[in-house]
DNA sequence: CCAATCTCTTGATCGGCGCTCAAGAAGCAG
DNA sequence: CTGCTTCTTGAGCGCCGATCAAGAGATTGG
């Protein structure tokens, strides 16, 4: 078995590659975006692409994971120490740069594995960390699940959506009455 | 101002194509279906579609405006007699074969500018009658607005994932106990 | 009646897209 | 040196949305 020419320069490429395709992804969006355009910018050609990723929709993907892991670390330390309001308004702030690539990313998962997998993650990952949140409130257990996929669908309403600064205020507002543990009352 | 050859032909033909789409969109989504598809499905050529609408977005809003309006004045008649959770399940029920398209609007809002116009119509409308009928059950008015875009979202969010019936059940349960004005006690 | 005008349709064509293929350069192994 | 693997590339494929110029057909004003 031969060895690699150079680990370092496969991966380093491959990082370069994901670079340029992430700023021209959220520049631009996914469809504006064409692998000829991606290559010009990390100083390849475009076949060059093909042999790192199997397709337009996998760089795509690699590309998501990579936001992803780093908001999602973020967001994991984060609620360690902020409050479930202050995390929900940093959450609709941070992915505000993100906007057209959140409805991207639905429109390609029903096409491409590699980007569902990786939007499910995602949702597994944000849910599981406020699930943990609300169970540690004295939540009801048995509404804890519903509850959060509502608060997930509405944030992602909120991603999705123009919606004026004061509305986005009073939904956030009535999306944290509804995650309070008082409403049992 | 010369006569139309037959106003009949012209509208008649307009229709034709319109259908086509409509039915080609449903089978296979916006991406994968072609004017060409279309305008041979139609009995045209593509640049005869040309003619009719002055793009792929244009033809895509005038089939959704068409959806959209029977869906509408068919969930305006049966809000006068059906419950509010019948209505719930109805829209889902109902809206299910068009599920490719409504990550499309999304996606094409942010493009085409007939689009979005006629998405944000079907949200005023849709949230416009569930105002009324939230405001005749004694809904504390000040929440109303918020609330509605909640429900708006949480279907919306419904429709666009992969959720299992029981789920799907639960998180309805939900969305009606949000959507009680018992909840003000 | 005829030329002008408007409505509608078409074939040819454009630049660009995602992607594939075959060829070959560059390194390492025996 | 030979063979194998890794990586890169130019050429090209089929298709896309869209444009353009040409013209057919009906209707109109003179």
């Amino acid at each position: 078995m031969p060895k690699n020419r150079q680990d370092l320069d496969n991966s380093l490429k491959k990082q370069m590659i994901k670079d340029s395709a992430r700023n021209i992804f959220l520049a631009d969006g996914y469809e504006k975006t064409s692998i000829t355009r991606i290559s010009k910018q990390a100083g390849v050609t475009a076949n060059t692409i093909y042999w790192y990723f199997s397709g337009k929709d996998e760089l795509f993907a690699a590309v998501l994971e990579e936001l992803i892991s780093v908001f999602v670390s973020a967001l994991s330390q984060r609620s360690e120490t902020y409050s479930l309001e202050e995390n929900l308004l940093w959450m609709l702030e941070s992915f505000q740069f993100a906007k057209p690539l959140i409805i991207t990313v639905h429109e390609r998962s029903a096409i491409s594995d590699a980007v569902a997998t990786v939007h499910n993650n995602f949702h597994n990952s944000v849910e599981s960390l406020l699930g943990k949140v609300l169970n540690e409130s004295g939540f009801e257990a048995a509404r804890i699940k519903p509850v959060i996929r509502i608060a997930s669908f509405v944030v992602e309403g909120l991603l999705m959506h123009e919606v004026s600064i004061k509305e986005k205020q009073e939904i956030v507002k009535q999306l944290l009455a509804i995650l309070s543990p008082l409403r049992d009352k």
